[in-house]
DNA sequence: GAAGAAAGTATCGCATTGTGATACATAGTT
DNA sequence: AACTATGTATCACAATGCGATACTTTCTTC
């Protein structure tokens, strides 16, 4: 059995993060959203989507009460739902609205869309279109293909940087120091055996992906999946996101990969990169 | 210039929902998600993805140091942006969490994704899965084309249930009883000039879509836009969602939505029902 | 099926916390 | 430069959220 009760995340960052000491926080909002992602964190580590009320204060770290209180209030604005027979809670479909409240204002997806949407007829495969998060490289665009798994084809899927081929890319086009913060701030921990969790082979891989202009994944974060990644950069060199596109076995090998998936991923990339800078 | 001081809606529901009545409710987080629902307005009231303090307010309802507060907050915690030149607002791209867990944790989607994507690869169209949420039909899952607009390409994107096909067909699989409340609680307004709007001119509608099983609607809610709809029904003859497939002109007439989106709708619908109720 | 444990719900006095009027600062306009 | 609008900071008050406690219901265990 998994220990909750403890490394619950610090919920008020206003007062770690120095940038925010002194601004207006109210810390109750702060408890809604602890609530929110306690079913995430049931996802992962409990594996159920329902959560009881006792389970939303340990993953939470809020006491009773303030478990109860805030996951009220949550089913009365319609972001979770409660069934009442079990007296369990579940995420409400009304979360969705954020997606779309987030998507439509974003350029980059709006351009980046139907470029992705073209690539990923090529070959028929997944196409992906990464952001940077923290620590995390986050899925915003996704283009999915029948036999890829449920979890891989949702947007809002979040990978440690460190360790996928998305990420890496973006660590590589990014301020040096930056990249140092980010992977100084990372829980390196091996994934699968391939995992690289050393600071200067992640840094040697880096530069290769930076003289390269791609990065191909063998195995770092998923067994039997090799993947690439190239980045879509700014006039600066900056990467702003990173195009990502699955090689699964038994279909694709490193052979393939390189010779079919890296050329779609760089142009891809490139033309992505294209359209943001003339739409400026 | 739209009077957006006027018609906020009234946050906490608690006062006006019988059902939710003496639940413990946080004022604090209502308004909390005053302000992020206030973004939303603003793209489709003033077009505008960035908002100012002030604008806040006014599509808020919320005072100028409540909505200060709660927009500070809100970017401590990542899900607003705040650019430091012009001091505006932004959606940020921690609300895509959300998105993922709500549909990690649901099985409709789950079952349904893979039945969408071969549908779209048929005729190479876009293809969508719609639920209920109050008087709207909300996007949750869809199969983007390359060829469509970017907002409707997005999940999470909300319709009027009376005026698009995808909410006929569940209006029509629905409880007379709960059909007829969401119809009293929407706003009958024309969206097009071929929009409905009359109550019995509906309810005829909708008793031809149950006798056929599916529904076309003619440019009701997007002119030059044949859209299709199928419902995936429980045993119990409930519908729990409803398919859409858009024809748009000029690759789609009336009859070709007829002789081939149709069938490939209703089709898709049936496999989704059939593999819902297989995996109860 | 009774006893016990665990989970969920309701209560309520206290003081912490959010409130919002006011004043101040900065950006944009005429 | 004067003015207006918009954004930021301050602070005393009391409303609001807090959380210990008690109560109720549901699930185990024997």
């Amino acid at each position: 059995m998994l220990d909750l009760a403890d490394d619950v995340l610090p919920y008020p960052p206003s007062e770690t993060d120095p940038d925010r000491r002194g601004k207006p926080f109210v810390a109750s909002v702060g408890k809604c959203f602890q609530v929110l992602k306690a079913f995430r964190r049931g996802q992962t580590e409990l594996r159920q989507r329902d959560l009881g009320l006792s389970e939303i204060c340990k993953l939470s770290g809020l006491d009773k009460s303030a478990a109860q209180r805030f996951s009220e209030t949550l089913v009365t604005l319609g972001y979770l739902e409660k069934d009442l027979g079990t007296r369990r809670y579940r995420p409400g479909i009304a979360l969705i609205d954020f997606y779309y409240t987030f998507m439509v204002s974003h350029r980059l997806a709006q351009i980046a869309m139907p470029i992705l949407i073209e690539a990923s007829k090529v070959y028929d495969t997944t196409v992906n279109l990464c952001e940077m998060e923290g620590t995390d490289a986050i899925y915003t665009v996704r283009i999915p293909q029948a036999r890829a798994s449920y979890g891989t084809m949702l947007a809002g899927r979040r990978v440690p940087a460190f360790c996928a081929s998305p990420g890496t890319v973006m660590l590589a086009h990014m301020p040096e120091d930056e990249a140092d913060a980010v992977l100084a701030a990372s829980d390196l921990r091996k994934i699968t055996e391939y995992t690289l969790t050393d600071i200067a082979d992640l840094k040697a891989q880096m530069a290769e992906a930076r003289r390269l202009g791609y990065h191909v994944s063998n195995q770092q974060s998923q067994i039997h999946n090799v993947s690439t990644a190239a980045p879509v950069l700014l006039m600066d060199g900056r990467a702003v996101a990173a195009v990502h596109i699955p090689g699964y076995a038994p279909q694709w090998n490193l052979e393939s990969v390189h010779e079919k998936l890296v050329p779609l991923a760089v142009d891809t990339a490139r033309r992505i990169s294209d359209s943001l800078t003339d739409a400026m």
